[in-house]
DNA sequence: TCAAAAGTGTTTCCCCTACACCCATGG
DNA sequence: CCATGGGTGTAGGGGAAACACTTTTGA
């Protein structure tokens, strides 16, 4: 206040003269992490990496690191990512950035969260080589988790329920060809809900957005059921108004 | 990747024996910028402030400037707010973090945008008394901008405008009491629509949010209108699945 | 008495919801 | 032939949308 505006101090950070005063700004340590969202066994798990160093040590953590001065904050999301699971693609979307004094014990630390949806099928070997040092949770048999991760994964949850409402996201975590029914549960474990299985696929058909490979899949001794693909390439908005849940 | 997991990465920044470890990570310059949003004139606008330097000098900014080493992120966006209007009330929420290389010509600079929502009758002198190099305009007649500000300034419309759609946001442009036609205008002037004024009110009494304060507004020669106020303190969620828009 | 905005109900239509039985296959 | 999940239709209810006239006031 007795500062002056921002439009002052940013001029007196910035002389003319100088085009690198904006280093002399106070400086940040600026990490990313990444709420990886997965489904296994009927159910939604995010990964998480066992911090064998204080401070948090034996604690379970996300995936994270710290932004580097080369790249782009979503380059480091995207690296992270890539290092945890080996692939780049499935959906990576920027969350909420953390920017409070205390949340790291060490000194200051600003997380920019993201989250990312992923096939299972598609990572599952590169993963399970790993150091050992990260697993894969039930979102809701979390253990005690370090920092204030825990309240990056309630809010990555809150967000990924909420988008596959009015998105195609939950797409993300299925294979390239699915039945409706690996479709349904794939919301049911999402929105810990049962969905009525007409009103669903009724749903889903008229949304136009499935296309019949006239391929099916045969899985043990019941009637097989149809294979579909999704039609989009990317993540879409499913329509303006129309909410999925509750069918 | 052939740095090795994050989780080791982070180990090696935090060496147990030295809890300011986290000093050596690299670190960045990191702002704030604030879309103030107000009503003024049956119309949506934006604050902007003029920049006397350079890079972009003459161009319109929008307001913002560096987080200090003691005050956390939204703390920043806070004293943004405070600077430019004088006011500690209204809304505000952290929009999205951007984070690209080149978004700055001076260097590399991470930016947390917010965007701020505010009654205009509660500040219009103090903004008013400042610099003279902040002025507000409708969004649809926005000049120039300078950084990527253009794209903040978009992200925060669409984020107003889903908003309004399921929370009490527009409340928070109007003074304490105010009048039916005044709310209706308020959300025809941030989502660019006519509505319909039966549907409307229908809706907004029936939400159960509206307290009909008794009093009345004269204005001009008109009949006098009832004045309400809104029951709640803070901004809500309207309701689980209802879209207020389209009427 | 006129201008200008405030205030007020009903009908239609569509989408969401609830709900139960037959089908195809492998064992 | 039987167990298992795949696949299908309809009726009812509720909320959104469309729509026009009367009321109150000051000038």
């Amino acid at each position: 206040m007795e500062d002056g505006s921002p439009a002052l101090r940013r001029m007196r950070a910035a002389s003319p003269t100088s085009p690198q005063a904006v280093e002399l700004s106070e400086r940040h340590a600026v990490a990313v992490d990444v709420v990886l969202f997965t489904i296994q066994d009927d159910s939604l798990k995010a990964l998480l990496v066992k911090r064998e160093r204080l401070p948090f040590r034996g604690k379970w953590s996300l995936p994270g690191g710290f932004v580097r001065r080369d790249e782009s904050v979503d380059e480091a999301a995207l690296r992270e990512l890539q290092e945890e699971t080996g692939i780049t693609t499935g959906y990576l979307e920027q969350l909420y950035t953390f920017g409070d004094l205390d949340r790291d014990p060490r000194g200051r630390v600003i997380t920019v969260a993201y989250y990312a949806v992923l096939d299972w099928g598609q990572f599952q070997l590169k993963a399970r080589t790993k150091g050992g040092a990260a697993r894969w949770f039930g979102v809701n048999r979390l253990p005690e988790l370090a920092f204030d991760h825990r309240k990056i994964v309630n809010y990555a949850l809150e967000r990924l329920r909420n988008k596959v409402n009015y998105t195609s996201v939950a797409f993300q975590l299925l294979p390239k060809r699915f039945t409706l029914s690996e479709l349904q549960r794939a919301y049911e474990v999402i929105l810990g809900t049962r969905l009525d299985k007409r009103n669903f696929r009724k749903k889903m058909l008229q949304l136009g957005i499935l296309r019949d490979t006239g391929e099916q899949k045969v899985e043990g001794r019941q009637r097989p059921a149809r294979l579909y693909s999704f039609t989009e390439t990317r993540v879409i908005k499913l329509q303006e108004k129309g909410i999925i849940v509750p069918f």
